[in-house]
RNA sequence: GCGAAUGUGGUGGAACGGCAUACACAACGGACUUAAAAUCCGUCGGGGAAACCUUGGGGGUUCAAAUCCCCCCAUUCGCACCA
């Protein structure tokens, strides 16, 4: 009996299964498909982290199970290439981004390699191949055409220390998600996509879909739907209206103020009338110069200037009410405008206390005297005309006929979703194919000249004022253009990252061809995908920008279905050994090549599932690591205990099916470490046994083989099985077998447990309370006692006495 | 502030409202060994003679609660002036 020698096993079968095409998808759709999809990493220097082989472990798991089940399983990988780390990487050492990123995925192909992921490599991409985002491109202009790419001169989130624009995405407290840098607000002309227009659909078809509840619940609130109405207030002595937005038009009697946003346009056209003028441009200056971290930050104090001379009409009230100005409303939601009801949100409450505004309570429930009372559906209205004695969730509607009805006002569904800011000005990153021509202004270039290959350029470094390197590269910037043949210059920003992970799931279904981004017969057969496992982290960002780009994608026909990924799940986060986020500061970070050397690429699989609940943020261990080599071992070592005996024995029957149904039940729970848990269970009974059969222990490497595969198919070989586990039948259980002759069952007395007894299966409730009462061990507990009722239940008994 | 999740041995964690602490890690004891490692076999929530106590705390529903309901406390993660 030689060693486990997992090295040279792991080596053998990874060959081997290469060799033998084992993971490749079939082109034959005709049989019943299953694509399994994990987001493909950011190759960044630092290599693999342990979280990754968390979700590509679990999801491998299914794959795998899933063609013994008899699927074509489509389970690919690739990279996402494009972005800054590789970017900041070129302009520290002037090594091109193209050479660090090549390198940066062999390393993660070799590392991915030797964990033995069941991946169809001949379907490997990279974002960054030009015939990879010639359909980035390509997707990009049919944006374009149909009107859903605008270039806007929009105050944009911009990043300090990356000199980039972001999207309100990827600022997090304020600051650069990537590098912690301060995130200001600078007035640029970018590329916007419309994703708003698919707002009310993004959240509509979530209940097409079978997603975490936590990732539907969060995509909502993204989103931000809102109900409400956009009123018309009259300008006091003037022929002009502001219009605002509220949510509320329940609580309009009680509006005694109106605030506007800094930045509404309304300041300028009134200036000559605003009496205190300077004190309001001040004011707006003030504004502007605030990170959004200090906006945030500062948002316990209310500031603001009232425009001195402006007064509004409330239309419920006909009375005159004064217009402030104050950084608390945003101008790009709603109108930038609000009507003030200081007795009925908490802002406005803080603002009117500020600045000694009155309160006038509408709605009586609360105390406004101590805060504001903001339910919106119990209370009851008061001082509001029609409206008295209503509930504010009946005065709503009523209100809102009321404003239609006096043409002052209508219904309006506001979202806080905001459209996707889509131009970067970097070099590493898809080149937007447009063209600006004086005469014929922005041109896209034609599709037969896709893929627009970025420059080789050597100079990566931003420039201060914002723009582009590409900007830079003049031979390469100027160009003609494509509709009228004059003098042009190229876009020189270029694609965020989020482009090209937005729709790599499409281009697996098809990855070589030339002359689509995938075939329709390709695509009608794969999609949508089955499984998808990926970070709660990309939630709000990749998850909702690849489900807005498949939307449009379907609506112009290019797939057949509505949403892309049927489920989707979500894996918890990998900590550090002291259980906090694993980060080079920390000094905390577990590389995986150095266990994997330890223990082997199928115990670190192993415990990676083994560690704790999979939906759950969990410490890593290198001892708990350990354990699961040391249960291979355990499992190496069961080819000693081989007895003549064939099949399964009666003695084992239950065992077996038991585990069968266990392991393979948890596989589709993801309840992975239970699933380990029983197989362990399984081992230790047979060690207690000493002994197993050839077809016991098929059963038990079967089993094993999702998690651990090339230590099963080594043992399966071994043990003289000629069919490889890769496709060999997953194992079914046999109901019958899960009936033991006799039952443990537990004996309470007024709910607490007193003691166990055996009794024989399968007994009515009548004899089991029988046997029960009458039982030796029973007696002493009831004995002298009065038995009120006594309630059995599967394997409990329950003896109520008094 | 709002929302969500979590809280069980020394540690990671199990447990359709039905025998709490499965399975591991660590620790301890024994066997094997000249010795160690590895391996195998045991012990392992508290308390103890037994009774009994124990799932963050307090109440409740139930024959029966870690699990359901209410009120607190703590930790983590989202969102954060969205009218």
């Amino acid at each position: 009996m030689t060693k486990y020698d997992f090295k040279a096993i792991e080596g053998k079968w990874q060959s081997k299964w290469e060799e033998e095409k084992a993971f490749e998808a079939k082109n034959d759709y005709t049989m019943p498909k299953f694509y399994a999809l994990i987001e493909f990493p950011y190759p960044s220097g630092n290599g693999l982290h342990v979280g990754h082989p968390r979700s590509n472990t679990a999801i491998d798991i299914i794959a795998r199970k899933r063609r013994m089940e008899g699927y074509n399983v489509l389970y690919p990988i690739g990279y996402d290439a494009f972005g800054l780390p590789t970017e900041n990487y070129a302009i520290k050492t002037g090594i091109h981004p193209e050479i660090v990123t090549e390198r940066n995925i062999s390393r993660f192909r070799a590392q991915l390699k030797r964990l033995g992921f069941s991946f169809d490599w001949s379907r490997e991409i990279s974002t960054t191949d030009p015939e990879y985002y010639k359909w980035t491109q390509w997707i990009f202009l049919k944006l374009f055409e149909k009107g859903l790419a605008y270039k806007a001169e929009i105050p944009i989130n911009f990043c300090t220390s990356c000199k980039v624009g972001l999207a309100n995405e990827e600022v997090v407290d304020g600051v650069c998600e990537r590098c912690g840098g301060e995130v200001v607000r600078k007035v640029k002309s970018q590329w916007m996509l419309k994703i708003t227009e698919y707002a009310q659909r993004l959240i509509d078809d979530l209940d097409k879909v079978d997603f975490i509840e936590k990732v539907k619940t969060q995509q909502r609130n993204w989103i931000g739907r809102s109900e409400g109405a956009e009123v018309d207030f009259k300008l006091d002595g003037f022929d002009k209206t502001l219009r605002i937005y509220t949510t509320r038009p329940d609580t309009m009697f009680g509006a005694t103020y109106m605030v506007v946003s800094p930045e509404h346009p309304v300041i300028k056209e009134l200036e000559d009338k605003i009496e205190n003028i300077e004190e309001v441009k001040d004011y707006q200056q003030k504004a502007a110069r605030k990170s959004d971290f200090e906006r945030s930050e500062l948002a316990k104090d209310k500031t603001g200037v009232p425009l001195k001379g402006i007064n509004a009409i409330n239309p419920a009230t006909g009375k005159a009410i004064p217009v402030w100005t104050s950084d608390y409303v945003l101008m790009g939601y709603g109108t930038g405008a609000i009507m003030a009801v200081p007795a009925h949100d908490t802002r406005d409450y803080e603002f009117a206390k500020t600045f000694d505004l009155p309160i006038i309570e509408v709605i009586k429930g609360g105390d406004v005297e101590k805060e504001a009372y903001t339910d919106s559906k119990n209370g009851e209205l008061v001082n509001s005309g029609f409206l008295n004695g209503l509930t504010p969730k009946d005065a709503i509607p009523k209100m809102i006929d009321f404003l239609e009805e006096n043409k002052i006002g209508t219904r309006k569904v506001n979202f806080k979703l905001r459209d996707w800011v889509f131009s970067r000005q970097r070099y590493w990153g898809e080149p937007i194919p447009l063209v600006h021509c004086e005469k014929c202004g922005w041109v896209p270039v034609p599709y037969e000249e896709l893929p627009l290959k970025l420059p080789m350029i050597s100079d990566f470094v931003p420039s201060d004022d914002g723009s582009s390197p590409l900007a830079r590269a003049t031979d390469w910037v100027n160009t003609t253009c494509p509709h009228c043949g004059g003098p042009a210059h190229r876009e020189t920003d270029t694609m965020p990252n989020w482009a090209g992970s937005s729709w790599y799931f499409l281009r697996y279904t098809d990855p070589h061809n030339d002359n689509e981004l995938a075939s329709k017969e390709a695509l009608d057969y794969w999609l949508p995908v089955d499984w998808y496992n990926g970070g709660m982290e990309h939630t709000t960002l990749h998850l909702l920008y690849s489900r807005f780009w498949h939307k449009f994608l379907y609506d112009i026909g290019v797939v057949s279905t509505p949403e892309p990924y049927m489920r989707r799940t979500s894996h918890g986060m990998v900590l550090g050994e002291n259980g906090e986020k694993m980060s080079k500061s920390r000094g905390n970070v577990i590389n995986p090549d150095d266990l994997v050397d330890e223990i082997g690429a199928d115990a670190f699989r192993m415990y990676e599932m083994f560690m704790g609940a999979f939906d759950q943020p969990i410490p890593w261990s290198t001892k708990g690591a350990r354990g699961c080599y040391k249960f291979l071992d355990r499992v190496w070592r069961l080819q000693e205990m081989i007895c003549d005996e064939q099949g399964i024995r009666d003695d084992m029957k239950f065992l077996v099916h038991s585990t069968i149904k266990k392991v393979g039940e948890d596989f589709e729970r993801m309840k992975f470490n239970t699933a380990i848990a029983a197989m362990m269970s399984f081992v230790n009974e047979v060690y207690q046994k000493g002994s197993i059969t050839k077809d016991e222990l098929t059963v038990l490497l079967k089993l094993l083989s999702p998690v651990s595969p090339h230590i099963a198919e080594e043992m399966n070989e071994n043990i003289g099985n000629t069919q490889p586990l890769y496709n060999a039948k997953w194992p079914e259980y046999d109901e019958s077998a899960l009936v033991e002759d006799n039952v443990e069952i537990g004996i309470q007395v007024n709910g607490k447990v007193k003691t166990r007894i055996m009794i024989k299966n399968g007994l009515d409730k009548a004899e089991i309370e029988k046997l029960v009462i009458e039982h030796d061990d029973v007696k002493p507990f009831i004995e002298g006692k009065t038995v009120r009722k006594v309630i059995v239940v599967k394997n409990i008994v329950n003896i109520v006495v008094a």
